[in-house]
DNA sequence: CGCCGTACATAAGCTGGTGATATAAGTTGG
DNA sequence: CCAACTTATATCACCAGCTTATGTACGGCG
């Protein structure tokens, strides 16, 4: 690991917990939330393709799921192909409270960017593709 | 809030999901390891001044400093000018704890740096002083 | 001095996690 | 073609860490 390396580390460490506080307290614990967008990002899933990228246990997924479903935000239905498997997606409620906490953190962020010099602005913007392929990085280096 | 911000916003959601897989599981909460830093970042502080911060209640700040404690990573002083007080500072071990978690996110992270190519390692680089700024604009906010 | 506000602690209860285990469906070798 | 094994999900008992409501002790002030 080089120094490059460490002073990135440091100063996403900090920005971690910045936008960690930039959502309050919705009614969606994070493993909740993170669950949902995925579902909405790319499609239904079988429940044993949920836990382990959000990286909880199988019963959590299953009391999860089971707590989406009991507030219309997600649903279960049965493979037709593995009576064993639960398939889970995404219901038009899910997708607007998503949508609601999507909003309310972007609009806290959105504030604290007008506190940024143009230039600033300019470098947030231009690390963008970057900090995606991160995550796209992380998300492959998981499966 | 502009077409901008929304774009920033998408790309930093992701990201903070990405950022929270990677220290998968410490023996600290999130909260305990950011009130953790924090006091080694800006020294002791009273009690008082710690929950708010974190955005947790002040009973659950007692309870974190009492389990911070009991391993031994932080200490409680009384205030000789005001004995309502209690005053919270990191041990040495403490600091030790956070230096470890640090490792272990940093390594975490630098591995999926070297998946970037250099001008994507640049921009992320750019934007740091703009990420810190962003911190400190959310500080200031919350006091 | 008496009173109120402030700083912290305690209590009871909830949410969301854990590991161990049960159930039920698919898979496979003899 | 069925017994044994594996895989997918559910259930159970338990625990950590938060919440609100309330108790306690000290400080400042009229």
């Amino acid at each position: 690991m080089s120094a490059g390396d460490a002073a990135v580390a440091a100063g996403f460490e900090r920005f971690y917990e910045t936008l960690r506080r930039l959502t309050p307290r919705g009614p969606l614990s994070l493993t909740a939330a993170s669950t949902l967008r995925r579902l909405e990002r790319s499609g239904p899933h079988r429940l044993c393709e949920l836990y382990a990228p959000e990286g909880i246990s199988q019963p959590a997924m299953t009391q999860l799921v089971t707590r989406l479903e009991k507030e219309g935000l997600a649903e279960r239905t049965s493979d037709p192909n593995d009576g064993r498997a639960v398939v889970v997606s995404i219901t038009e409620a899910g997708r607007e409270a998503v949508a609601h906490r999507r909003e309310v953190r972007a609009s806290a962020l959105s504030e604290l960017l007008h506190g940024l010099t143009p230039e600033q602005y300019e470098t947030v913007v231009a690390a963008l593709p970057a900090l995606e392929r991160l995550s796209d990085l992380a998300a492959d280096r998981a499966s």
